[in-house]
RNA sequence: GGGAGGGUGCCCGAGUGGCCAAAGGGAGCGGGCUGUAAACCCGCCGGCAUAAGCCUACAGAGGUUCAAAUCCUCUCCCUCCCA
């Protein structure tokens, strides 16, 4: 039942009736998923979303992904206990430009329908939109537990914010959608996109909330204002390392939610060793943006690194000749390989015994650099930077 | 329009004239333990400097003082109560 696969994995499905009666229809239903573009990364958690979107498309569903170009000058106060900065026109431009290249690598560019809402938004006259806030109280929108929260704590709302969830909503009227996807912090503005259909008298949509993908830190949701994500744009290294860290508890739900394995698969793969797991697990988010082939090699080097101690095969180079200052100190070096923050931190560091020259621990912050042949030395500092130094 | 209370480091938050680069927590970083992790333990945690020390910082601008996050003046921002 292809219908039954569409409702896999959801967190909250509303109108789930007229919905499957929808879909066992065979009529086409278009399906909205509406992005802000505020910031120019896509993470995994977005992409649980564009999986449904996708298994929407490949069930011959049309996928409309609205740009909420307009509205991202305002911010979606979802989930914020502060008002966001409002952007220019030109930096909304180039956030949804990025957004779409990475959401095509996982929906299909030519079943997708690309609309902005500043299509609609852009001529509309202030008299509209105060016809358009009759439609809500006050108090419904303080029904809203992070407004109720930011309300009862003192925190400042304003009045825009207070418009977001009606704009979006207005946004299902316009595009006729049948379905709304979202995560689970946009419940409340899809049902309000629901009950003003309603009112117009046009077909509600459903609304599909999807879980929230849980981050890095294995206890909040992965966001980029936690910064505890894995972007579409993070390199190959970077989202193989990343899923690495993440804990033995939330991988499974990684196994899940982002490359769609049943509970079967799952037990399956419980029965194995957790860290061969987790880097099969890296392996294949790795591969869904790079390929096969450089997931592969992701794998190898991670492998060499991480589990038997060895230096890593690329290592960026440092030449001692572009050094610009006189001494080719440890710490000169270092400081000028703009890895580290600041040079107070890479002592911190050397004093703490986290750096090491060709495998021996360096104390000395001091020590100067020299008689450099080819292939060159190797600083590593922490776990993670490694810098190959050349003449 | 009137009255009251606030704005502190990446975040939260203590601090009401010197002992304040500013308690405590979180995040982050290093080390240990391990299976890369998570949990746990130890340490670090504004910048520059080998160090002494210097610089920058407690919304912003001035001022008082030997000395200001702390006192005064004005400005900006936030919240609450009354209208």
């Amino acid at each position: 039942m292809i219908s039954d696969k569409l409702l896999d994995n959801t967190d909250v499905v509303i109108g789930k009736d007229e919905l499957m009666e929808s879909l066992s229809s065979g009529r086409k239903l278009k399906v909205k998923f509406g992005v802000d573009p505020t910031r120019p990364d896509l993470t995994f958690g977005h992409l649980v979303v564009f999986n449904k979107l996708r298994q929407f498309q490949d069930a011959g569903h049309e996928a409309i992904l609205l740009i909420g170009d307009y509205t991202a000058r305002i911010g979606d106060p979802s989930g914020r206990s502060e008002l966001r900065p409002e952007l220019t026109q030109k930096e909304v431009e180039q956030n949804a430009s990025t957004y779409l290249d990475q959401a095509f690598k996982i929906i299909d560019k030519s079943k997708t329908i690309v609309r902005r809402n500043s299509e609609w938004f852009g001529k509309m006259a202030f008299a509209d939109a105060l016809t358009l806030s009759r439609s809500m109280t006050v108090a419904r929108m303080l029904e809203r537990d992070d407004f109720e929260k930011r309300f009862k704590s003192n925190q400042p709302i304003s009045m825009v914010e207070f418009m977001y969830p009606l704009i979006q909503g207005y946004d299902s009227i316009v595009l006729e959608s049948d379905v709304e996807l979202g995560g689970s912090d946009q419940l409340f503005n899809m049902l309000v996109g629901r009950s003003l259909q309603k009112e117009k008298g046009a077909r509600p949509q459903a609304v599909i909330t999807l879980p929230l993908l849980v981050g890095l830190d294995g206890a909040k949701k992965m966001s980029k204002s936690y910064d505890n994500f894995i972007a579409f744009n993070d390199s190959s290294k970077d989202i193989f390392g990343k899923t690495m860290s993440i804990s033995d508890e939330v991988m499974w739900d990684y196994y899940r939610l982002l490359l769609l394995k049943g509970k079967d698969e799952i037990d399956e793969l419980k029965k194995a060793h957790p860290m061969e797991s987790k880097k099969n697990l890296a392996r294949e988010l790795t591969g869904l943006f790079y390929g096969t082939k450089q997931a592969e090699k992701e794998y190898d080097s991670f492998s060499q690194v991480f589990s038997k101690g060895k230096d890593p095969e690329d290592i960026p180079k440092f030449s001692l000749s572009s050094l610009q200052l006189d001494t080719a100190s440890l710490l000169n070096v270092l400081g000028e390989t703009n890895l580290f923050e600041s040079k107070g931190q890479i002592r911190r560091m050397i004093a703490q015994g986290g750096v090491k020259l060709d495998g021996e621990k360096v104390e000395n912050a001091d020590l100067i650099i020299d008689s450099i042949e080819e292939p060159g030395k190797i600083i590593k500092a922490g776990k993670k930077i490694f810098i190959r130094i050349v003449p």
